[in-house]
DNA sequence: GAGTGGTCTAGACCACCAG
DNA sequence: TGGTGGTCTAGACCACTCC
């Protein structure tokens, strides 16, 4: 099933480079079902010709398409829109961000905050320098009225201004994108272990329940730390999703 | 620091794409220490020059590395070797890969193996057609000679053949490979939970002790599934590592 | 054989960043 | 102001798939 003429509009006078204005109009209409799974794009030369691009900025709207797993090429057949299945996301986002979007009323009650400089063994685990004032704090999340997870974080004092009362208005990735820092790559690891007394209290569960442990570390683009965090939630309340590519 | 020539050899002849060629080979001179972190390479256009490429084809090369997050673009600047700590990797393995690349001498129990039709509800969970066959097993794997992991798995049997012997001395992930089938794209989720008193035998844990639960179901290009498994680790022995981008 | 995507070239102009 | 990457073009040839 070819297509005559997708409605595509393109700004030459926009700042937006050409192939995003097509891949992001695509996406639209891959992710709005208005191209359903299994529907056959034009070949790339009918398509940018229709369009009025050059073939390979019309390939280069089709890789960012590819590249997300949202279509899939190949040679000598064509390309076409994938299955919902094989749609990728997620990426680097913050349990704050989770439930705000979906609109769990995530409630923050900050339990300590301080700023201290990094102890030795911890300052060779984040790769900073010895001495680096940190901003130490533990968190307790709720979601929905409930306690949902106890967040350890520590952030190097030198990259922005935090406090207290802001980490009990905003997450904290809310905050380091609010002060220019773009995490580029975490490093996670997930674990599970039985709650103590003291994180059982916390978090309105029996001792020794089960609580799922994370540990992340934060990177911006030079490589510098950003964030290391020890987060513990109810495993009877929480699960991580994640999608896998290959 | 510019570098006046990178040993870079090119095969023109060879069925492997020029660009290819040189990110692999950049890939290797990084991964393996030979270009530093914070290495500033040539501009695009001398270092197209210098294998005698077109700066597209270089650029091209240099966008694989950017992509996958060993080396940091920018305009006005140029082009650097990333720090390790922001290197991106992980992707869609399975746990007798992960043992078998670490050497920990892999060991695997097949508890039970039938094939059956679907039950009408795991027909609709998995998005199969209903009455299809499916092979149904369950494995107890050992690492280091300790038990590690109890997994329960599905696979449609139209896939490829299957026995309780080649599952006892291949991995699940080795034989669909093997078999040509190509996952491309896995949705997973990692929750917490008690064992209870039967798995806890199985794996020489206590009572109640906690667990380390996860879901896979895998897709092909098609988004064809071919694989859904539930397997819960002992917490004290395992944990999920990843590496997460934005 | 006809049609598709995969690769490659040789140019061009622009936007950003440094000195 | 000069150098860098970011984008775009108009062609070319090849490899694969299907009929």
């Amino acid at each position: 099933m070819n297509h005559a003429a997708l409605p595509i509009q393109i700004d030459r006078s926009s700042p937006v480079p050409l192939y995003f204005q097509v891949a992001q109009r695509l996406e639209h209409m891959i992710e709005s079902g208005n191209l359903p799974a299994g529907t056959r794009l034009d070949n790339e030369i009918d398509f940018a010709d229709q369009l009025g691009l050059s073939r390979p900025t019309m390939r280069r709207a089709i890789g960012y398409l590819v590249e997300r797993g949202l279509v899939i090429r190949k040679r000598g057949l064509g390309t076409q829109v994938a299955h919902a299945k094989v749609r990728r996301q997620v990426g680097l986002t913050s349990l704050f961000d989770d439930l705000a979007k979906s609109s769990r009323g995530p409630h923050t009650t900050v339990l300590n905050f301080t700023v201290e400089p990094v102890s030795d063994s911890l300052a060779a685990e984040l790769g900073i320098e010895q001495g680096t004032d940190l901003y130490i704090f533990e968190r307790l999340r709720h979601a929905d009225g409930e306690p949902l997870a106890l967040m350890r974080n520590h952030v190097p004092a030198r990259l922005l201004r935090l406090s207290a009362a802001e980490l009990e208005r905003h997450g904290l990735y809310e905050l380091l994108r609010a002060a220019g820092i773009n995490l580029k790559i975490a490093k996670q690891s997930i674990r599970a272990r039985a709650a103590t007394a003291a994180e059982a209290s916390l978090l309105c569960e029996a001792r020794r329940a089960p609580l799922l442990e994370m540990t992340r570390s934060a990177y911006d683009e030079q490589g510098r730390t950003i964030e290391h965090g020890n987060h513990i939630y109810r495993a009877s309340r929480y699960s991580f999703d994640l999608t896998l590519t290959g």
